[in-house]
Order: C-alpha cells, then structure tokens, then sequence
DNA sequence: GTCAGTGCAAACTTTTTGCAACTAC
DNA sequence: GTAGTTGCAAAAAGTTTGCACTGAC
C-alpha cells in the first residue's frame, strides 16, 4: 500500500503545482502522472507511449506526453536524462538519490548508492547558481563487454600472427 | 607556444590509434582533429562543420564528422557530452577535469573545478566496473535567470490581483 | 589495384509546431 | 463561452545509412 501512498501523493503534488500555475487538471495529466509512477526506472517517451496504450488503455498522443512530461520535470516529479539516443525519464519523488554507471559498449545502465558522493556533491559550494538537481554519469565497461573485448584482443593478436 | 605542442601531441597519439587499429590516415582525419583542439570548451556537429568550412576552409561532410568524431572518443581524445538537443562534445587531452553546471531555463552551462568532489568521484569503489570516464551534471538557475523569474512572478502576483 | 573512407542525398528517429476540435473552468 | 489542451499530421532537427567515387596503403 506504500504504492499507493505515493501515487495519492504526487497526484495531489501535481495538483497543486497546476493550480499554482494556472494550468488545466486533464484526466490525460493524471492518466501519465500515474503510469510514470508505476514504472521501476529508466523510460522513455515511447516506451511510455506503448505502455499507456496497452496497459492504462487511455491513448494519448506523443505531443501530450512531451507537453505533461515538461510540467512533471517543473513540478519536480520527474528528472529527464541523456544517455544514448532518446531522453530518458524517471520519476524523482520519494526515490533515494543514486547515480548511474553506464557501459559505453553495450549501453546498460545501472544505478547505484553512495553516501559519501552525495554529501560531496550536495555540499560544493556554487557561485551565482541556485542548485535544483544534479546528474553523475560513469561511463566505462561493464564486466560482461570488458570480458568480451578482452577474448576478441586474443583472438585478433593471434590472428595478425597467422597473417604475417 | 604550448598550444602547438598540444595539437603535435594528440596528432601523434591519433597516429597511433588508427595505427593500432587499422585505420587510415587521411587528410580529414587530422583536419577534424585540429579544428577541435582550436576549440575552447563545448561545440556540437554543426558548429564545428561551419568551422572548418569557414576558417580551415577544408570541407568535410557531416557524416565524416561523425564518423571520425567516434574514432576521436575512442582515442580518448574527445569526450561527449549530451546536454540539450544536440550531442556536445569537447577535446579531454591535457585538460583539466571539471564539471558542469546547467541553467535549465536559458541552457547556459559554465564548467567548474573541485578537487573535492574529484577526488570523492575517483575513490568510488565500483563492482564489476571499469571506470573510464564520468560526467556531473549540475542542473538548476543561474542567477540571470533567478532574478528574471522573480520579477516575473512579482508581476504575475499583482496581476492576479487587478484580475479579482 | 584494392578496399577503407569520403561526400552526397535519402532515410530514419526524436522532438517540435500549427491547427482544428475538444473540454475544463 | 472561452482559452488552455489535445490529437493529428507536417515540419524540423539530429543522426545514420546506402551507394558511387576517391585516394591511402
């Protein structure tokens, strides 16, 4: 039920945040509000797009979803990222901070907590910028391609040998 | 004099990227290369295509641009960023690590040094990762917008007010 | 001489925009 | 009733791809 608890919250957070700014409470607003609050992770808009259609059965279009995912992102709901080609999203309230370490190979991302990061980067000092939120990217190899690359080295230095 | 020295050093660590990996090395190649390293800070395909029809007036196409661009990541030569619409990229030999601080209204990104959080980044102890590279992304508003934004709801507010 | 690399244009993908129809207020 | 929203389709923007030609090896 603590599911629940958070839908009811970030609904009435939206709300708000609508009112706040004159803007119009559609049931197409809440419908995305609450599959994006239904969805562990990483997405993006047509993955989105897809899930509302099929689950939620409530069609929206693609524009709507780039227009509401814009007020979320205001309302603090919602934080957008940019690795690999598309935006991805996720939802922001009630998770733990955490950052992502992202295989430059295969492009999986995975994300992970650590304390001492946070208290870092939340106490640097910034000159004339008022801090809303923050993204720390890593980008690397992960173990499964760094060991694939290591196999394909062997096999290429073997056979440059058979070509000489 | 030590800008010339930087262009003869990543000219020469190219040489041996493509070397190594049996590319060949064209005129383009090294133009695309050094038109970058003239480049202070951030650019995206577009500029530095205008740039080198412009001042190197050598003409490379796009797609060049983008090929080559990958073969320059791969060299660690270059590192991308992806901020905004477009892809951003900048040159990373001999420079300095820093990071990057966001405006999310007028998209205004100043880079910033910390030893602190440099160091808190390096001494991450990550399972099954090889770390290569790391972007921080700091998001939020810089003081040009704040101020614009606190005149405009001044001007809301009493707006409101006329209306009722 | 060969094949990787290039330029060009077309294709593709993601996002934005213009406009008529709709509906929350 | 009216102005903010929506859906649709067209357009724009960024990137990738196919193909014929070129030039590095």
């Amino acid at each position: 039920m603590e599911d629940k608890n958070v839908k009811d919250t970030v609904r009435q957070i939206f709300t708000e945040y609508l009112n706040a700014n004159g803007h119009r409470k559609t049931p197409e607003r809440y419908a995305i509000l609450d599959t994006i609050y239904s969805i562990d992770g990483h997405f993006d808009i047509d993955t989105l797009y897809s899930l509302m259609a099929d689950q939620e059965n409530f069609r929206v279009s693609r524009a709507t979803l780039y227009n509401t995912i814009i007020l979320l992102i205001n309302a603090r709901l919602v934080i957008k990222h940019q690795f690999g080609n598309s935006s991805q999203y996720e939802k922001c309230y009630n998770r733990d901070t955490h950052h992502h370490q992202i295989c430059t190979q295969c492009g999986k991302v995975v994300e992970f907590q650590n304390e001492q990061l946070q208290q870092a980067i939340a106490s640097t000092k910034l000159s004339r910028f008022t801090l809303s939120h923050y993204s720390l990217y890593l980008y690397g190899l992960c173990s499964k391609c760094e060991r694939a690359n290591r196999k394909k080295k062997t096999n290429n230095q073997s056979q440059h040998k058979k070509e000489k």
